[in-house]
DNA sequence: TGATTAGTGGGGAAAAGTGGGGGAAAGTGG
DNA sequence: CCACTTTCCCCCACTTTTCCCCACTAATCA
């Protein structure tokens, strides 16, 4: 589900507050769990690469289509390596509990420094999950407007 | 419905004053309603960029051909992903209710400072929900005829 | 002035999210 | 190979949110 001719569809919008418990769990919101796939949706849940750093979580399809992308690249090229080393090195994969929450491990929620509020965030082909603050600097209205400006042309 | 020669028909016009209430539910004018295409009509609310901050609801179908053009470009772009997380991060989807109502989400009415009373206001593809203090100074008449010298070339 | 239609408000069932107890499974050290 | 610890994940209980249904008011129109 949510294939249609090879191409994913936008699946991931909106966002929502959620609370990492103690144990480290977070429910992942009804809507993105349908997207997903439903009850026994694999996931991969890696680290962003921008300045304030964040955590991605890719349906298990559309991450192997990276993969696949990555695969058909020259492997010696060094730039290449760091890349994997840090989206592939960081990447886990994993499951939904039966009660739709996934287990962040712990590198990487001090990674993305999430502490008890995290802020899931939709962006089409996949989804984002956020400490407030950085969201909210990284979706600043100031940094937004100027964003918008450049690429108002395109559409 | 709604479609004519591949462009979308300008339909929703006016302005309405309605209540949003407790439960943060708010009826769509009627009018509005017939141009969604009825009763199981599904929308997509979103943030506008403004500084003054608003609601926008799309018709499903436009916001869709949106979403189509930001898939074709380039996803690693730092710029478009800026765009995405604020454009498609606040998209929230949902449909009326058998009252013809919709649910606004919590973090939505709150960025758009949306209390008691709301307003509607059609602009042709979309329409848009106020704060009233912020629809007065958007709409004050000063800037209205400032904005209307820049465009008059173009029409 | 009754009848129809739009908008408003609330009760209540169902669904979604949260938190904790505890057993299974996996990892660790003798 | 056997304790022992740690991690994970199931189940259950509780709270909050969402969305159905129904009933009331206001406005419109013949």
């Amino acid at each position: 589900m949510g294939k249609s001719g090879g191409k994913w569809m936008a699946f991931f919008r909106g966002r929502f507050l959620h609370s990492l418990d103690a144990k480290g769990r977070v429910a992942i919101p009804q809507r993105f769990r349908e997207s997903l796939g439903g009850e026994e949706a694999e996931i991969r849940l890696v680290m962003s690469v921008d300045p304030e750093g964040c955590l991605v979580v890719y349906p298990e399809a559309v991450w192997r289509e990276l993969e696949q992308k990555w695969e058909a690249l020259p492997q010696m090229n060094d730039e290449l390596k760091t890349y994997l080393r840090f989206m592939v090195g960081w990447a886990s994969d994993g499951a939904l509990d039966r009660q739709g929450r996934i287990l962040v491990p712990p590198p990487l929620r001090e990674y993305a420094g999430l502490d008890h509020e995290v802020w899931f965030v939709g962006v089409l082909q996949n989804f984002e999950i956020w400490n407030g603050e950085r969201l909210e600097k990284a979706t600043g209205s100031d940094r937004v407007r100027s964003v918008t400006q450049k690429l108002s042309g395109l559409f």
